[in-house]
DNA sequence: ATAGTTCTTGACCGATCGGTCATGAATTCC
DNA sequence: GGAATTCATGACCGATCGGTCAAGAACTAT
């Protein structure tokens, strides 16, 4: 009953998401998101209550989408190194071209909303711990001793890999770090396979 | 000649840096560093110039106090391994307390203001060069091979834990990280010893 | 003493901030 | 065809935003 929307949702949240995967929380201003949509101030609080939850509804949705790709993508029916060569250098590429240099909204909200917002944080800790556990899986594969904490290096190094992108790390350097973790990886299969 | 200055205005700027360092560019007003300093608005105008001029001076404040010291604390004359420890360590406990909370200033700049502000990135871009090369002199010491790409290696970890527990990562997991990422430098050096 | 210079202060600026609300349009229920 | 309900719209709100400026205070050089 009542009169139905004239919008599709959905395509606003895309929309929104991009907006504050962009500029974050702080530096998104209610005219940016009402210019992304194409939607009016009202309707927008109307559907999503008020800048807080549309970033929250942002980051879920970037969680149902992007992070679920990730974890997807870790657990594809490929060789293990390869799988991992490709989460690592997917941090890397996130920040080459123009439009990409967004670079991860979930390491964004980690760094610059979680700190401050409790229910942001909560989110950020859930979507990480989807991602470690992927790569749990994934490194349980190979014959290393210890797959957890091996999986909390590589999300850290994945991180890291973020950060160094954003602040402007040389593609070679980026490609150096990943690299010597893959290579650090292998090496420690290859003596845990011996013994 | 002229009326004297009645700050200190090196004091002033570490004011001004703590709080950028736990705020963000974009989450700080010039009332917050109004309150933060104790001084009025045409002084801190008169002294620093304008928002983004006080940031960049933050920043570079940032880089001649805080990233100095950890660049000094990698060139001890301490065993390598342990000052690789003490470097990841400070990482993970950078976000223990409530005042730690604010993390590294180096991180947030790279993540949320190097994309839009050229000058920010490239002051980023320095300190990361700093930190990269102490890291490499030490890894030098070690006898792994590349000893530049072990560096960006451990220079990711390094940012991935920061990210890692500013969203809320366990402590348990970020220590399995760090010790996951020495373990596995060990392994190589060890292995390279041999050879 | 006085002129010149710098610093401090508080009032002030237009613009924008996040958010609300009354009104009219669109739809369903009876 | 109302009555009820929901949505879209644009005007509107006080607060705050980053930034400026005139006037007085504190100092130096002559």
């Amino acid at each position: 009953m009542g009169r139905p929307r004239e919008f599709d949702e959905s395509e606003a949240l895309g929309r929104i998401t991009e907006v504050f995967w962009a500029k974050g929380f702080e530096g998104t201003s209610m005219s940016d998101l009402v210019a992304a949509t194409g939607l009016k101030k009202g309707s927008l609080y109307a559907a999503f209550g008020d800048k807080q939850a549309m970033y929250l509804a942002a980051l879920a949705h970037y969680d149902r989408k992007w992070v679920s790709g990730l974890v997807r993508c870790l657990s594809e029916d490929k060789p293990p190194m390869a799988r991992l060569e490709r989460f690592l250098q997917s941090a890397i590429e996130g920040a080459a071209g123009r439009k990409g240099a967004r670079g991860c909204f979930l390491c964004n909200a980690a760094v610059d909303r979680a700190p401050t917002d409790r229910t942001a944080k909560q989110v950020v800790k859930a979507s990480l711990a989807r991602l470690e556990k992927a790569l749990a899986n994934l490194v349980a594969a190979l014959p290393v001793a210890q797959p957890e904490k091996t999986a909390q290096h590589l999300l850290s190094v994945y991180f890291g890999l973020r950060v160094l992108a954003k602040g402007g790390g040389a593609p070679a350097d980026l490609k150096a770090a990943k690299e010597s973790a893959l290579e650090m990886l292998a090496l420690r299969s290859e003596r845990a396979g011996v013994a």
